[in-house]
DNA sequence: CTTTACCCGACTACGGCTTCACAGTTTACG
DNA sequence: CGTAAACTGTGAAGCCGTAGTCGGGTAAAG
């Protein structure tokens, strides 16, 4: 067997964790020891390892303590609700970063501090493209697929490059509706200043 | 004049911050008011609105207090180096919620949440390239253009993909070698898990 | 027996606030 | 002018999850 019982220090050191990790999710009460030593040593069954590999997986995820808590209090109950919830804070949080980064850029871009943006425009993207190889098809098929693939990504992405919230309303549309056959629907595409 | 001195409760209002934020910023001496009233009413100048413009414009950067102190004291001195170092800092953070967002999604083994998460990864961005029509010259093309451009932004962006730091570096060197006339000399490049 | 290498519980620190409790001050209304 | 409401002041504690430190006890190897 796999050393079955095991004490605070080899738990921790078996899952990546500091002793005083799981000293405090003692304390807590999210993972205690299901029996101590003759002299108060915490002694960690396979059992309580299993448990805490659950909280490992959750914590990786982002999710709070408590509601790991809940989750194992339950005997996994409602586990995806609290997954989707998360997924929701992560895509909230996500927002958040981008509107600081957004506004490094514009601080950035003054002309007293002028240096390197570390950010590219609508201009340089349409060039970085075109120097790839892609034409006007092709970079509506790049719109068609990224808005298949994740149509919150594709508005992040547009708004980084500045573009006004009205325009990305009129790309997002035409790049729902499936390949155009004949061509002349295109309205103008990401090319520079229309 | 538009009533130039300001207690904490008025000056909190006009900065849609709360009077306990102010307190605290005068408490760490980020932003002490210029003066008090006879009955120790902290009176806020015209000048002290201004410090804290700035230092709520550098907040909504996400920059920490210390760092904006420090900023304030020098006077503006290295505002760019702290805002690009701010910059990596959120480039990590985004890799950092992208990967709980695939745990989740791992987790809950349900591919269609995919597409409600905000951020692409690196197979993502490789298919949504190939779905416009590019292939690995185009590719190829596409790094060392970016690279041109601004290498700093080329750094930037793959970090966000998750991709570490070692291949970044790889991926770079060969970006800035000019176009490769026989061909033999790709590593592997944006694809997938190499 | 001595030396390591553990272990114990209780404590502190981090950031950026918020909340509380309690007392004094100013302002608005009648 | 009186009074009540809305302000102001101070200081302390709490939040999150983890890392780390303290003095002192215990186990196992040599």
């Amino acid at each position: 067997m796999t050393s079955s019982i095991l004490t605070v220090g080899r738990l921790a050191r078996r899952f990546g964790l500091s002793r005083s990790t799981l000293l405090y999710y003692d304390s807590i009460g999210l993972l205690r020891p299901s029996s101590r030593s003759r002299s108060n040593y915490r002694h960690y069954s396979e059992e309580d390892g299993e448990r805490l590999a659950q909280v490992c997986r959750l914590r990786s995820a982002g999710v709070p303590l408590a509601d790991i808590r809940r989750i194992l209090e339950s005997r996994g109950g409602g586990v995806a609700a609290v997954l989707e919830r998360r997924l929701a804070e992560l895509n909230r949080e996500m927002s958040r970063l981008r509107g600081q980064q957004e506004v490094i850029v514009r601080l950035l871009k003054r002309p007293s501090l002028r240096r390197r943006v570390r950010a590219l425009d609508r201009q340089q993207w349409v060039a970085l493209l075109r120097a790839a190889g892609l034409d006007e098809d092709g970079m509506q098929a790049w719109h068609r697929e990224f808005e298949r693939l994740s149509p919150e990504a594709h508005q992040d992405f547009l708004e980084s490059l500045g573009i006004p919230a009205a325009e990305i309303g009129r790309i997002r549309t035409w790049s729902r509706r499936r390949a155009t056959g004949g061509g002349a629907t295109g309205p103008p595409r990401l090319p520079a200043r229309s």
